[in-house]
DNA sequence: CAGGCGTGGTGACTCATGTCACATCGAGGC
DNA sequence: GCCTCGATGTGACATGAGTCACCACGCCTG
């Protein structure tokens, strides 16, 4: 929490001088881009606004630590990060990566443990932090809300029954390839090369992501460069065979 | 469906011959076992009882097969089962099995996709299933409900988290031991021996728990019997030292 | 422009875990 | 009581993947 305010306090000291944004705040069109209060009568979203607290992180900034306590949930208004949990020996299993617009962080306020996971800053983060107390508040007034955010969690489900079945029956190289397939059909450029998509993350980074060590992706990217199905850049990779990706999966 | 109708018809069959209890139709007193539908009131118990279907099924028979569309959720009312996901190779990773009073399949119900993962009877079980078109109305006429239910859901995700941590980063014997605790201190019977619990699963199905083969689960629990953590009986097995567990997770 | 640091590439080695192939052994059916 | 089957014990072996140790860039900073 201290830390928090220390990043509260530190983004309003420098927000006047920079002025991009109205700083320190959340507004009701932050309540509005929150998928669940969507719905919201304009006195509610004014109310939640209210309670609702601005957060500015730089790049590998810590923003949850497993384990402490959850002053709330949390909605990613621009920038990159990645959710993970260590293990005892140090090693990290990231569980997905947020970007903007998504949430995270919210298990905690329905279950009322700590936090399951920390969060990392993958990029400079603009964040905004929905108080424990203002969810309730708000799901008691308008118990409608509970409904997306059940949707919600039910995708998080799914895609965890998907995340398990990799990590305990997948090789290595077969979880790379079905990052490499999902983050082409989503983000993928088409050009007359193939399928550029930006090397956004490191790779120990994609390591974390798919339960292994840098030194294994390194090698497995290596042998699909060889066999012609990607092509390794400084900034960017192309994927030449999208198919063969989808048969590795 | 049809083979939901056919274990109905076949329930229905025997159940005046047997029984044991009320067949084929569920009571209000179902509805309030649900936890999410305690509060409920009569009439919307009444309701959602004459909705709701009663199913049998027997040891080894499948409940929900993955990819299949979801006819709504289930309550266990008796019995065992595991919910588990079918790899490529016809390996299966568990995520839990559920007892007596437990719910499960409620994911495709809120995100409409087909079911993430299969559920298989370890036992004869008693089953209760809430069709889709009843938890939407009833959670459309009382959006209270959906509460319990995100509470439920967040734990459900915590466990997750646990899952993937475990079968990412622990060794396989430390995630033995891991289940032999928290079978210990939920189920164990103390006695002068030690922390007597029965064998109620075979080593296949803990193999599939753990996510890894019955060969190396044989060997780990003799491992563990070497060096006199625990006693391997015919049914049972003894825990003799659960700090020597708990250390090993 | 010279370090220094964060990233990424690689070789060599170890080891946990999965695979295969059988032997045992008790429980229940005929 | 014999016999078959499901469950379990175990040896021998194959191998994917993690560890360790270094090197090579390229970018940023002083």
């Amino acid at each position: 929490m201290s830390h928090h305010a220390w990043k509260l306090v530190a983004w309003d000291a420098a927000g006047g001088i920079l002025g991009a944004t109205m700083p320190g705040r959340a507004t009701t069109e932050d309540v509005r881009n929150i998928s669940y209060f969507k719905a919201l009568d304009d006195a509610s979203a004014e109310r939640l606004a209210e309670a609702m607290v601005h957060l500015r992180f730089v790049s590998r900034d810590r923003v949850i630590t497993e384990g402490e306590a959850a002053p709330g949930f949390y909605y990613l208004r621009t920038g990159k990060a990645r959710i993970f949990r260590t293990g005892t020996d140090g090693r990290e299993q990231s569980f997905r990566i947020v970007s903007g617009g998504d949430t995270f962080g919210e298990v905690p306020v329905f279950d009322a443990a700590p936090n399951p996971a920390s969060v990392e800053a993958l990029t400079d983060c603009d964040v905004i932090l929905i108080p424990t107390s203002a969810v309730i508040d708000t799901i008691g007034r308008h118990p409608e809300v509970a409904v997306p955010l059940l949707v919600h969690f039910a995708k998080r489900l799914r895609s965890f029954t998907e995340l398990v079945e990799q990590i305990s029956l997948q090789t290595v190289p077969s979880r790379i390839a079905r990052y490499l397939y999902q983050v082409g059909r989503e983000e993928g450029i088409r050009t007359d090369e193939g399928l550029v998509i930006a090397r956004d993350i490191t790779q120990q980074d994609l390591a974390s992501l798919v339960g292994s060590v840098r030194e294994v992706v390194s090698r497995s990217l290596k042998v699909m460069e060889e066999e012609g199905i990607i092509l390794i850049r400084r900034k960017e990779m192309v994927i030449l065979d999208l198919a063969a990706l989808r048969e590795m999966v």
